[in-house]
RNA sequence: CCAGGAAAAGCUCAGAUGGCAGAGCACUCGACCGAUAAUCGAGCGGCCGCUGGUUCGACUCCAGCUUCCUGGACCA
């Protein structure tokens, strides 16, 4: 040990440990810098030199935003995620599986708060001991991307293939995957980045197109008829998102539809009557689709009688009616409610065929006649009723919206209608109507319509081929809905959240008519349409994919993509059409527990966890579990725990609208992203949480007292080497082993709310406890024994090995939630690895070496510490009178009895560290009450320590200062 | 309109089984000047969303309502 040691009390006892990277400064390599200082003249003490002051290169300035990218690359340099898989193998797996986000789009708070909280759970699992890997992945097909393709393209796409279009939607989707891996690794989210699951990869899109034919095969895939908007200027179905509305006349008529039926049935008053059916609407060219009228149950109905004949209308619409149809002489024959109707039979007006009578919530009284005309084919909700009804989808109307005659319904369509188009059709349904006799009256209608977004042209409601998984069929539903219990809800009414949508859900629609996707393999037979979806034909296919993605099915033909001669089975044809309809994207996703949690993954089914905001119950949680419950027979995870929605300050949502929302990245060039792991994991994330500049504002000031406490404590421990200098626990004091109990017990209850993904309360609980306990206690009553005794003294070095086991738990246990931080803080206590390898620390590593009598000791100091408070407020009086500024110019009188007194007098010699003060003398007391006087200290101010003693100048060579202060000073010059 | 959720100090959160509303931060005032763009102390601050009910007693249990959030339905 050289000479110089001895002057600068902080210095190491071995060598610096070796940089990790230029990046950081150790403090090991600042205090080789320090080792130069000149030794100290023996003759010449400078006192202040002296002192045993806290030396740290853990700057108290942050500098995240600088600081936080050097860090991301060196975990990728060093391939941190990698490191961490090694470490962990062999441990048991715990598997959270990512959802994909959309690729479109930079990243949100949304998606930010999902992903840290995300990474929370696999470096808390992975810190925990289990082997967690972390696989992200995107969603890359879809209409959303290939709309904006389509825009970015123009009317080059007319020319282009689907082949080339795909191509295009692929590179977008590529841009955005990227864009996004950069904003989610900034994030400082550790995963397998650099090898992702991507819905548009080649094996990923054979595994979907296997599961298309499994569900085929296993029977739950049917072909039906759905309304969809389409565009006949087209020929083309369009999503919701490609219809835009603008104002459109139309011509709004009043038809009577003939009841066959009992009237006496819907009301004995109207036995004998001749009774109609009235009903309003403003698509006439629907009438020939017309298979139900539907009435409200909830509503009062009337008869009323005009001219002989008596009409069913709402009550509340008789007057309304009246006027628009110039009845003059009307009376109401009887009323009745609108459940009555059920099961009545009207005849259609121009064909052979019955309406029936059906109940339906969606029947309004805003207009029309509270009667509504109920085409299947034609309409939405007409569509969904008529489902209930088990009324056929009737839509006879073609792809160019021409009239032809479709199967399906009773009923010959009139000459004059077929070939013609929809607009074509609708005063010839007039003209036809009027010669029936069934038109009560016309006006035109100005109301919004909904319009093609590409031409234009107005849209229509048409009743097209669809591919549908059968929720009745093999009892599928209930299937998914015992699969929900199996599964861990958390919160717990996610269960009930789904299982209500599950109940209530349609059969799925799986079809798209895009191009963008994974292609619905099977073939029809161009002779008699007959469709191919023997999976034997259909496996080699998927084969394909897996090779050459889901391209080949559009680069290929049907005679290439099928088995050489294959015949039709039904007609015996040879040529075959391919289906040209895509996936829903929400099949693709729901797919990807097939696709991710598998042996070329190295991960097993089902996953332990998903992880999700709210919307995904409808979404992937839901799309998932479908796919699941049908394929496996089960749901692909077992526990499925929901993250509420980011709204602004004031609760409402985020939109880019109302200027509200606040970015990420913004957030990270500003402030760093440990300030937004730090937020994340201050909030409770299954409630809708809130981000705003005052709430970011809170973070970042905790932040500083979090960086601050880790800062008191390396620079305390600078030149500790707990390997040599550590003090058994037995022999630490009092206070420090009292300290080191309350850590023990934090990070027992740590541990568990990790396990139990309680973020917010191990963020609170650590927060704290560094700001009450340790910041406003401990480190404030430890300063004077670690910067004035002599370096190497017991005491100090029994509240540096307390400052060293707090150090050392402190950093693994915020490291998952602010792990550039933590990394920072280990590094600058000279660990080589990542602390990202590190595991948790046990609650035992902080009492090791306590026994029982040491617990029991902890009760004294509970109580010492409410006579400290007491002291300290009494101490806050004198200093407002002026009596004393600093505490050490005081000397504490207390008086107290019975048990109290016996506690005081046993930790007598503590008590002036204890409340920072100079003296403190006791006295027994008669009344139980503490009593505590303040007066100013006796004696000399030490220079040094600057207690008052009586000692001052004990030592001649040291006139200004305490003998303490006097033996530790010649400890230092002379060692 | 339907399904589900939330409401506590300016902010973020604790508040089993009903028993005088808690913490930290922020704010104000003060101290220190050896954690210093730090640290310590004290003080201020609440109709526990509203209205009823049960109860000796309700932030807590029950019913209704309001506002906000998510998804859906409607508009089409």
């Amino acid at each position: 040990m050289n000479s110089t040691s001895r002057i600068v009390p902080a210095l190491p006892r071995r060598e610096s440990p070796p940089l990790r990277t230029p990046a950081v400064t150790t403090d090991a390599a600042l205090l080789a810098t320090i080792r130069v200082t000149p030794p100290m003249d023996p003759q010449n003490v400078v006192l202040k030199q002296t002192i045993n002051l806290p030396t740290t290169a853990f700057s108290m300035k942050a500098n995240l935003p600088q600081a936080e990218p050097k860090m991301l690359a060196r975990w990728e340099e060093e391939k941190l995620y990698r490191k961490i898989r090694a470490s962990r193998a062999g441990r048991p797996l715990y598997v959270l599986h990512d959802g994909p986000p959309y690729a479109n789009g930079r990243i949100h708070m949304g998606t930010a708060f999902n992903k840290i909280l995300k990474d929370f759970v696999v470096k808390s699992k992975t810190m925990a001991g289990f082997d967690s890997p972390y696989v992200p992945g995107w969603d890359c097909h879809g209409l959303p991307i290939e709309i904006k393709v389509d825009s970015e393209l123009g009317s080059k796409k007319a020319h282009m293939t689907a082949v080339q279009i795909r191509r295009a939607c692929r590179q977008y989707a590529e841009k955005y995957v990227e864009l996004q891996r950069q904003d989610f690794k900034r994030l400082g989210v550790l995963g397998r980045w650099e090898d992702p699951y991507l819905t548009m990869n080649a094996k990923y899109q054979s595994v979907i197109a296997g599961a298309f034919v499994d569900f085929l095969d296993k029977g739950y895939v049917y072909k039906g008829l759905k309304p969809v908007h389409w565009c006949i200027k087209d020929r083309t179905a369009l999503a919701e998102a490609e219809v835009e509305y603008a104002d459109h006349t139309s011509p709004s008529i009043w038809v009577r539809f003939s009841l066959a039926s009992d009237p006496a049935a819907i009301d004995p008053a109207l036995a004998g009557h001749q009774v109609f059916g009235l009903i309003w609407t403003t698509t006439p060219w629907t009438i020939p689709a017309n298979m139900a009228i539907a009435y409200n149950p909830r509503y009062q109905y009337a008869a009323v009688e005009v001219a002989g004949a008596v009409y069913l209308v709402a009550a509340d619409l008789v007057e309304v009616t009246a006027q628009k149809l110039g009845w003059h002489d009307h009376h109401t024959v009887a009323t009745f409610p609108g459940a009555r109707t059920e099961g009545a039979v009207f005849r259609h007006p121009l064909l052979d065929r019955d309406s029936q009578g059906i109940l339906a919530d969606h029947v309004t009284l805003e207009q029309g006649t509270g009667a509504v005309h109920t085409a299947p084919g034609h309409g939405q909700e007409d569509y969904t009723v008529g489902q209930k009804y088990g009324i056929a989808t009737y839509c006879p109307v073609d792809a160019a919206g021409r009239f032809f005659r479709a199967e399906g319904a009773p009923g010959y369509l009139p000459d004059a209608l077929i070939g013609k188009t929809v607009w074509e059709g609708n005063p010839i349904v007039l003209e036809l109507l009027q010669e029936a006799g069934a038109l009560m009256g016309m006006e035109k209608l100005a109301h919004s319509y909904p319009h093609c977004w590409r031409c234009h042209h107005p849209v229509i409601f048409r009743a097209t081929e669809q591919w549908f998984i059968g929720m009745d069929l093999n009892h599928f539903r209930q299937d998914a809905l015992d699969a929900i219990k199996q599964v861990k809800w958390m919160p717990e009414w996610g269960q009930e959240r789904i299982s209500n949508m599950i109940a209530a859900r349609p059969d799925w629609c799986i079809s798209r008519q895009r191009v963008w996707g994974v292609p619905i393999i099977v073939f029809y037979c161009e002779g008699c349409r007959e469709p191919v979806t023997d999976r034997k034909i259909l496996d080699p296919i998927v084969a394909l994919f897996a090779e050459h993605s889901a391209d080949v099915w559009y680069e290929r033909t049907a005679a290439e993509l099928l088995p050489a001669g294959h015949t039709c089975a039904k007609c015996g044809g040879t040529e075959f059409a391919k289906e040209t309809d895509i996936l829903d994207v929400w099949f693709d996703s729901g797919s990807s527990h097939l696709a991710v949690l598998n042996e070329s993954f190295g991960l097993p089914w089902p996953a332990d966890v998903y992880l999700e905001g709210g919307d995904q119950y409808r979404g992937w949680f839901h799309s998932s579990l479908l796919v699941g419950t049908g394929l496996r027979g089960s749901s692909p995870y077992r526990a499925c725990l929901l993250n509420g929605w980011v709204l602004d300050g004031e609760g409402k949502a985020m939109h880019k609208s109302l200027g509200n929302a606040v970015d990420p990245n913004t957030i990270i060039k500003d402030h760093g992203a440990d300030i937004l792991r730090l937020w994340t994991a201050s909030v409770e994330f299954h409630e809708d949480v809130r981000m705003s500049a005052t709430i970011l504002t809170r973070l970042v000031d905790a932040y500083r007292k979090l960086r601050n406490t880790f800062r008191y404590m390396l620079g305390n421990l600078a030149g500790f080497d707990p390997a040599t200098d550590a003090v058994p626990a037995r022999e630490m004091a009092e206070l420090d082993q009292w300290m080191l109990l309350r850590a023990e017990d934090l990070v027992t209850r740590c541990r568990a709310w990790y396990d139990n993904f309680e973020f917010h309360k191990v963020y609170h609980a650590v927060y704290a406890f560094c700001t009450v306990d340790l910041s406003a206690v401990y480190f404030d009553v430890l300063k004077d024994r670690l910067y004035t005794s002599a370096p190497k003294s017991p005491g100090r070095r029994s509240a540096q090995t307390a400052l060293y086991r707090l150090l050392d738990a402190f950093v693994r246990l915020l490291a998952p939630l602010m792990s550039f931080t933590a990394e920072e803080v280990w590094g600058h206590m000279g660990r080589a690895e990542s602390v990202h390898l590190a595991y948790f620390p046990e609650p035992a590593e902080l009492a090791a070496g306590l026994d029982d009598a040491a617990r029991k000791r902890t009760a004294n100091w509970d109580r010492l510490m409410e006579v400290r408070d007491v002291v300290l407020k009494h101490l806050d009086t004198a200093r407002n009178q002026k009596l004393i500024g600093a505490p050490l110019e005081a000397r504490v009188l207390l008086s107290a009895n019975g048990e109290r007194y016996t506690l005081l007098q046993q930790y007598a010699a503590e008590l002036p560290a204890l409340f920072i003060v100079s003296q403190v003398e006791l006295d027994r007391a008669e009344d139980a009450d503490l009593g505590v006087k303040v007066e100013r200290a006796a004696g000399a101010k030490c220079e040094r320590c600057w207690k008052y003693t009586l000692d001052v100048g004990g030592d001649p060579g040291f006139p200004t200062i305490c003998l303490p202060c006097a033996g530790a000073v010649h400890e230092i010059v002379h060692g």
